[in-house]
DNA sequence: ACAAAACCGAGAGCAGTGCTCTTGCTTTGG
DNA sequence: CCAAAGCAAGAGCACTGCTCTCGGTTTTGT
């Protein structure tokens, strides 16, 4: 195990721990650009140079927030639907879209940081994937579960997209219907569409009960990958 | 009119543009955040104090630039709807559809400075209201076409949703359907959630024939706030 | 058990940033 | 024609990310 090392070890966990603890109030208070690494050392009583032996720069700390933040939001969106485990198909869909929705409200800060523009020159290392891929295996799973049951009905594909829904079923989406994957992948885009919207200012005058235009808009994406209530 | 001022007052429109045209070069070389306007007046020939006669602040600069973008994106999307004025509605509502990615793909940077996470701190002010408004309006104006004619079928809305429905008519999409108004707000929100997740490289790996894959899905949109081939 | 190697915090320093203020000069308008 | 307004320039402040060097501590290999 990596427990009981030495207690250099064991100190170099919990700076790096507090580290990003402050880079996270930070940014909840101030925004990602604004995220300094001299008031993050300043506020832990360190000089800005040390904090260098433990995040090689900006970027690497905001990478490590990053692959944070996707866990965050996969584990929230996980525990959503595990409640929600014993409901119809729909039920559970629209449940992990309000969880991620509601990850999303409380924490705007984060939520841009890995859904809004990335930021600037600074490409996501292969390293985030298996975290950002969380929320996605989620919906994949619901809609595998609901083609074994009974409750899917999708549309049929038009064939210039077969072949992308192969590779797409063969690549992530195993055990699935190829029209079901397609729609399923543009389903989650839209997701994050409605709650970028939502939380970026554009419904602004424009949507006013979000809560409820939220979880019709959910339900309607549900149909729109074939989930039914069986 | 504006023409025929002092030589001054010429001077200082074509300085302005200039900025904006550096400006502009820089965003979309660096992106938003590596925006500086100390280069911007390098690249210039003036001193940086300089620049700030034209614009109060670095934010004030980006706002100009959020503008521009907006109605450049709105003019986009205008032409190639006048250039499918003759087709039916499901192939405007595309034609629209796919000028909004096209653009988006030409011009990344941005795209996100008006679609992506807010600047710091920053909010938008009021005058970026009209130019922003201009694809919705014109998605606004090809439903209502639709439901004038024989073009438009949307399903029903539940009723905790219809109050919300009659706002969203009274205030920007007058002569609508309440249902539709409501489909197609979403489904505006779900455009560019499809357009974001492509951009920012949430696909890799996922959508590799983008190009179909959009098409698809935006038809997909028509049909879900009622458009149909008449 | 002890020397060598790795690690760590502090400080100084570099190049860059947004922004302010003052100083002169030029254009404009009454 | 002269005062008022607009302008470019420079100096300067407080801040940033990042590098490098310097002692001191911990870990590790023999």
């Amino acid at each position: 195990m990596s427990t009981a090392q030495g207690a250099r070890a064991r100190a170099r966990v919990e700076v790096t721990a507090a580290i990003k603890d402050e880079a996270r109030r930070q940014l909840a208070a101030e925004g990602a650009a604004k995220l300094s690494l001299r008031a993050v050392a300043r506020e832990l009583g360190m000089v800005s140079s040390a904090l260098y032996r433990y995040f090689p720069s900006r970027d690497d700390l905001l990478t490590a927030l990053i692959i944070d933040a996707y866990d965050s939001l996969g584990e929230a969106a996980e525990a959503a639907h595990a409640k929600a485990a014993d409901a119809d198909f729909v039920r559970r869909w629209t449940a992990v879209c309000e969880a991620v929705r509601g990850w999303a409200l409380a924490r705007p800060h984060e939520y841009a940081l890995i859904y809004g523009s990335p930021v600037p020159g600074y490409t996501a290392p292969e390293t985030t994937v298996p975290a950002a891929s969380r929320v996605g295996l989620l919906l994949i799973g619901i809609v595998r579960d609901a083609h074994q049951g009974p409750g899917l009905a999708a549309l049929p594909l038009p064939a210039e997209l077969r072949l992308e829904g192969e590779r797409m079923v063969a690549d992530f989406a195993p055990d699935l219907p190829s029209e079901a994957a397609v729609a399923l992948v543009a389903a989650w885009a839209q997701l994050f569409g409605l709650v970028g919207f939502e939380l970026f200012g554009q419904f602004h005058r424009v949507v006013e009960d979000r809560e409820t235009f939220f979880r019709h808009a959910a339900a309607r994406l549900a149909r729109d990958v074939g989930l039914i209530h069986p």
